[in-house]
DNA sequence: CGATTCACG
DNA sequence: ACGTACGTGAATCGG
């Protein structure tokens, strides 16, 4: 039997659009609900196994029905811009697709369903209807299927419903649904409905009455009430009502159905729009020959003679570009490029050693001055002993400071951003594959090599264009590239942790986390996963009966702010505290940490310098960022990261830097005043705002005011500040007029902040970092506010980590210029720390807090404060 | 694999 | 009216 899906287009579109999160495409076009759409109806295509399927949409001409409606309660919502644009887009692709559209102008979509679906049941097909709108379940019959789908937890479920259904869920049949929709309304689809009658009042209303005419038959004889009251002066209403939810069965349709055939979707002109719009999760629908659009040809190197007669010609080359391959951290080849239509792989062998090639690729940039161009080159340098000097091109880089909210810069990202080429990913690619000596001589992985060195080749010049047309040149030469030298040396020098110690602190922890366990069990009256914020938020919440358990989403909420209001309420709350804190230790720091020592003793975690869209620098594997310092016991734990014998830390970090980089960005002469003449800023603050002589400020209003100064600089919310002092949001505005009264250029450099990126679309530094802020142009109130929020932070923010970044440079630079044997170990956002050869203490100490100091010329002084310690602990 | 929680600046 | 502070990474749970 021949299956016919009827979709709403418009009610689908809808529900995608605000179910599934913002997506653009490269250039900023928005794709969510293109993306959550196609998800939707491919999936229901699939379950109904149709054979015949038609889009419904309404065409933008106010029809009868919303006429009427306007003309009852004036203006109606349009649709948000970033909706309205994926209308026309998504139709291309139905269109491409060949699926049948369906457009009247003068009806809606919920018409020419109607009408389509008791024209497929007149015509022997099995009927379905999918819609994200109740008001098709009128539509439902015993063959006809409406399907509603919804969104749970960003999986959709889909509720079925033939007439049955209809009556089960409902308590009325299809039909009598439109009488419902009279009396009780749809705010969603603007019907205005009988006031104070809901879903309840309205099935109890037509279980008696039959329908709205006997409704409004026996009104009379009803006995006095509100409600009686209400019907009697809203028949009108209602009955306008019942016009507006009814569907029309009658619109001319000028097809027949055999012209809107499920065929051949998956398509090659399909193929190109989704390409178009990088709708990648679909890609493998299609069986389309991909088109090669970068065209070259592969050279195999595996013998001598040839590795000679290719390493002459490079070494004549202008710009020459790579990519190291490697498996499990060892070297199988090289990818060379020097002109757009070879690309030489190099297989390492006999007589072609690894130990050769890296000294011949060194010699191309030091003795022939070929420009040499990459990827990812601090991920090189441990097989490849590049410097700063040698300015190797990296294209990850490059692309990273153009693009800083990109969740990656591998070359097939690069290639579609830049060349405007969509080539197939690593995992496209190579799947789970793991590379050996043969694979050069498989098609597949030789492209794929191919790929890393001719991608970085073609987009250098493209990349350097722009860099220079978005004033971040200087910014790519002189900080960001030699950082990546600092950066590696870091996670190469790893810093020295006692495996015993640290042993020691995770039993202490343990010992006390078992007895914890123990009261907690005991007191919760049974065994339960105490880490399942689920599970213990049942306990709490429903078995103890603590109140509150107020903040929710997809539960009760038991996080410490939560729990902490709780303290006094059960004995098992300041144990539960107890327990996160310690299994956090444990977990986090004491074992984790522990499976990072290597054979030297040291932890050598990876230092990333692509990843924040601030341009921070972040740590993982471990994160060696975020070590416990707040509170006491956790603190112990730097205790056990302690340098080699005959060093000692030194550790430097700046204080207030991102105050201190407020005042001099925003010019705002009491802030400059105030650290000019080195005074306690939170004090002051607190003096200002709370209208208390200086010397009368205590630690509360000191707290509070350094709050207010954090707030300022994450940009600032009453809601957020009040959240934080746990005071009202009312007395928090009041905190914040205050702090612009006293600071006024805070202010206007906040809102000229904002108003700048608003038009630029992102913000800048001091020294022209860029950061994108596409939520700035968002219709939605809470994406805008983070937008502007993140605007505020941003060049303060990003500033810090410039001048940070500056400093570690220099450093870097002056520890070997001046032969020294300390090594940089650690960057933390504010803080350097050097592990020092106790005869260079002095000397260390000095150039490290000089260079930190001076990093930047700003109108206040950057103070830092350094300290020397046999552990990190001492040394803080 | 997303949500929750929590460690840091 | 909307419901949040800015920027990260890791462990854990549960679908």
């Amino acid at each position: 039997m021949n299956k016919l899906l009827l979709i709403d287009g418009n009610s689908i579109m809808n529900r995608a659009f605000y179910g599934i999160p913002d997506m653009t495409t490269n250039d900023g076009r928005h794709t969510n609900a293109i993306y959550g759409f196609l998800n939707i109806i491919l999936k229901v295509i699939e379950e109904e196994q149709a054979t015949h399927i038609c889009v419904a949409f309404d065409l933008k001409k106010k029809t009868f029905r919303h006429e009427m409606y306007e003309a009852y309660k004036g203006t109606r919502k349009g649709m948000p811009e970033e909706l309205h644009e994926q209308m026309p887009r998504i139709k291309e692709i139905l269109q491409a697709m060949h699926i049948r559209i369906v457009e009247q102008e003068g009806f809606e979509a919920d018409d020419l369903i109607g009408t389509l679906s008791k024209k497929g049941e007149r015509e022997g097909f099995a009927v379905t209807i999918l819609s994200g709108d109740r008001d098709l379940l009128q539509l439902a019959t015993d063959t006809v299927l409406v399907r509603i789908p919804k969104t749970k937890h960003g999986k959709t479920e889909v509720e079925d419903y033939y007439a049955k259904n209809v009556v089960e869920t409902y308590g009325v049949t299809p039909l009598i649904f439109i009488d419902m929709k009279g009396l009780m309304g749809d705010t969603s689809d603007n019907i205005p409905g009988v006031p104070g009658i809901g879903e309840k009042t309205a099935a109890k209303l037509l279980a008696e009455y039959g329908d709205l005419d006997g409704v409004y038959a026996a009104v009379d004889s009803m006995k006095a009430s509100k409600m009686k009251q209400n019907l009697i002066e809203n028949k009108d209403l209602a009955y306008l009502s019942k016009t507006l939810a009814t569907i029309k069965l009658d619109c001319p349709i000028p097809f027949e159905f055999s012209e809107a055939t499920y065929n051949d979707p998956f398509n090659a002109e399909a193929y190109t729009l989704f390409e178009d719009l990088e709708l990648k999760s679909f890609y493998k629908r299609f069986s389309v020959e991909k088109k090669e659009e970068l065209t070259f040809e592969t050279v195999l190197i595996d013998e001598i003679d040839g590795y000679n007669a290719l390493l002459a010609k490079l070494q004549k080359a202008k710009e020459v570009s790579f990519a190291w391959i490697t498996q499990d951290g060892e070297a199988l080849g090289v990818a060379v490029c020097m002109d757009l239509e070879h690309v030489y792989l190099i297989r390492f062998m006999m007589f072609i050693t690894e130990a050769m090639v890296a000294d011949n690729l060194l010699a191309l940039s030091r003795d022939y001055q070929v420009q040499l161009a990459c990827m990812h080159v601090k991920k090189l340098l441990s097989f490849l002993n590049f410097h700063e000097e040698d300015a190797v091109f990296d294209a990850g880089l490059a692309a990273y400071l153009l693009q800083p909210n990109q969740s990656e810069y591998e070359y097939d990202t690069l290639a579609k951003v830049y060349l405007d080429v969509t080539l197939p990913s690593d995992k496209e690619m190579l799947g789970k594959e793991k590379l050996g000596y043969f694979s050069f001589e498989d098609e597949k992985v030789q492209k794929w090599m191919a790929y890393q060195a001719i991608v970085p080749y073609k987009i250098k010049s493209v990349l350097r264009e722009k860099l220079k047309e978005t004033g971040m040149e200087s910014l790519y030469d002189e900080m960001e590239l030699p950082c990546l030298y600092a950066l590696y040396e870091m996670e190469k020098n790893g810093i020295r942790v006692d495996g015993e110690a640290l042993h020691q602190y995770g039993k202490k922890l343990r010992t006390r986390i078992e007895e914890l366990t123990a009261e907690i069990h005991a007191m919760a009256g049974e065994e339960f996963n105490i880490n399942s914020p689920k599970k213990l938020g049942e306990i709490l919440f429903e078995k103890l009966g603590l109140k509150n358990g107020k903040k929710t989403k997809t539960g009760y909420s038991t996080s410490a702010e939560v729990l902490e209001k709780l303290t006094n309420a059960h004995p098992i709350i300041p144990r539960i505290l107890e327990y996160r804190q310690l299994t956090k230790l444990n977990s986090t720091y004491a074992e984790g940490l522990a499976g990072y020592i290597r054979a030297d003793g040291r932890i050598h975690g990876k230092f990333h310098q692509t990843v924040t869209v601030t341009g921070r620098i972040s740590s993982a594997d471990p994160n060696l960022q975020n070590i416990p310092t707040r509170m006491p016991l956790g603190r112990e734990i730097r205790k056990v990261f302690i340098p080699e014998e005959g060093s000692v830390f030194v550790d430097a970090d700046y204080s207030q830097i991102e105050l201190r980089v407020l005042a001099h960005m925003s010019g705002d002469a009491a802030l400059i005043a105030a650290y000019q003449a080195d005074e306690d800023i939170h004090a002051i603050t607190a003096s200002q705002v709370f209208d208390v002589p200086l010397d009368q400020v205590d630690s509360t209003l000191r707290r509070k005011a350094k709050a207010v100064n954090f707030g300022i600089v994450y940009g600032i919310s009453s809601f957020g500040l009040g959240q934080d002092l746990d005071i009202s949001r009312k007395e928090a505005e009041g905190y914040i007029e205050k702090y612009f009264a006293t600071y006024g250029k805070v202010k206007e450099f906040l809102d000229r902040t904002v108003e700048d990126a608003k038009k630029n679309g992102y913000t800048v530094t001091m020294f022209g970092r860029r950061r994108p802020i596409p939520e700035l142009a968002s219709s939605n109130f809470m994406t805008r506010s983070f937008g502007e929020r993140a605007a505020m932070n941003a060049p303060v923010q990003g500033t810090a980590a410039d001048i940070i970044k500056i400093a570690m440079v220099r450093v870097n630079r002056r520890l070997k210029e001046e032969h020294l044997q300390s090594k940089l170990v650690l960057q933390i956002h504010d803080e350097l720390i050097i592990e020092t050869k106790k005869e260079e203490v002095e000397i260390v100490q000095k150039l490290l807090v000089e260079e930190m100091m001076h990093a930047a010329e700003l109108s206040v002084p950057l103070l830092v404060d350094a300290n020397v310690g046999n552990s990190w602990y001492d040394a803080k």
